[in-house]
DNA sequence: GCTTATGTTTACGCGCCGGTAGATTGACTA
DNA sequence: TAGTCAATCTACCGGCGCGTAAACATAAGC
């Protein structure tokens, strides 16, 4: 919306070497907005993973930025919003764990395990906290629904995961519904208690977590 | 502090088929206000469960039964206190488990499962639904302190079961700690997706999940 | 019946916080 | 140098929601 604005695209298919363009300081201005952008982003999920949701306000986020509240608007257009783009940050990494793991070759068990790995280290992250407690009560339904898909997504593949690795005889047989209940409440559950005890790194805690099961 | 003020306390001796005392209503009355203390923390609860500590405000619990704000005030001291009180109403059946399960002579498997199977009763209900979110972010020190000691209370009774089971050959070796930690998580998930999903009562829910284990 | 305790109401104070309007600064373009 | 535009600031609004003061009603006790 805000970017919406620009007239003319920069030329991208400059020479190399060529002089350099006059628009090239808009392009820098243009990145130095995404890197403040997400250190917006960052600011309010460490602060929510602080503090909560509800007990954390804008000015609060602007003063660990040391600028006003203002200016984190003029990033963001809302407080709801802002939660959400934590949600997403949080999430993110696990798609992608999941769409390696589609690609691997190796038997169901190890995809699964490299999956839960990588959802571990997730959830221990400041976005993570933001990922495990967005609540759709707390947004609106436009965004608690993307929301509640980006969580179906996520059970729904370690649903598939395990009845893959069944099929393949690496994993036991089981009903896979509540199987992927018990993972995913186990491992976001991490999120509670990780930021208290920090005795492991998210790795450590992820081995020693597929390890139990 | 509310029933501090009573002067004289009713005669507890009486001699059956004596002529009842003027002081029954005084009982009476004060019965009544525990079962409509209850009430209010029953509907907060409820209240909670379904928006959330933070988008429930005391009038929608007011409403909800069918009373005014300082009615509920009348009760209740504060916001914090109604979460706390709800917190422990949740907390208190699983106490009750374990003090249970302590008292049982089976092996140390049977005695935990049998917890589990409570707890997760526990959290399924509209209490249990505090128990697991209330954070001490939201509440003063003094009653954070105390959700933090009983939650404390609850996982070490987790790991001496598990150690138990674990001496007398019916639980598999491995660190308890990390167990307990999986366990709790899968259960207090629970809270998360029940609402939604109903089809299995928490009875049901309880079996399946030690089922996996 | 008069008084006192108990329960509930109406009406309100007040602080916090999300969000905005509009001025201001400063850097890049021409 | 003038003009534009991005970025940030100061100052403010409005409302929600916790909690309270004080009046009012009802019933108990004497």
């Amino acid at each position: 919306m805000a970017t919406s604005r620009r007239r003319r695209s920069p030329d991208a298919t400059r020479a190399p070497g060529a002089p350099i363009s006059p628009w090239r300081a808009t392009r820098e201005r243009q990145r130095d907005r995404e890197i403040k952008r997400d250190a917006v982003i960052r600011a309010a999920a460490h602060a929510f993973n602080r503090k909560g949701y509800h007990n954390t306000s804008l000015d609060d986020i602007a003063a660990a930025l040391a600028v006003t509240k203002p200016t984190v608007y003029y990033y963001v257009t809302s407080k709801e919003q802002l939660l959400f783009e934590c949600f997403s940050a949080g999430v993110e990494p696990i798609r992608a764990a999941f769409a390696e793991a589609r690609g691997l070759r190796s038997p169901g068990r190890e995809r699964l395990n490299a999956v839960l790995r990588r959802y571990a280290q997730a959830v221990a992250s400041d976005f993570g906290w933001c990922m495990v407690r967005a609540e759709d009560e707390d947004l609106p339904p436009a965004l608690s629904s993307q929301i509640k898909n980006a969580k179906s997504e996520i059970d729904q593949g370690i649903r598939q995961l395990l009845r893959e690795g069944m099929q393949d005889g690496s994993i036991h047989a089981g009903d896979p519904k509540m199987m992927a209940f018990v993972l995913a409440g186990a491992l976001n559950w991490i999120a509670h208690w990780y930021r208290e005890d920090q005795s492991m790194s998210a790795a450590e805690i992820a081995d020693a977590f597929v390890r139990v099961f």
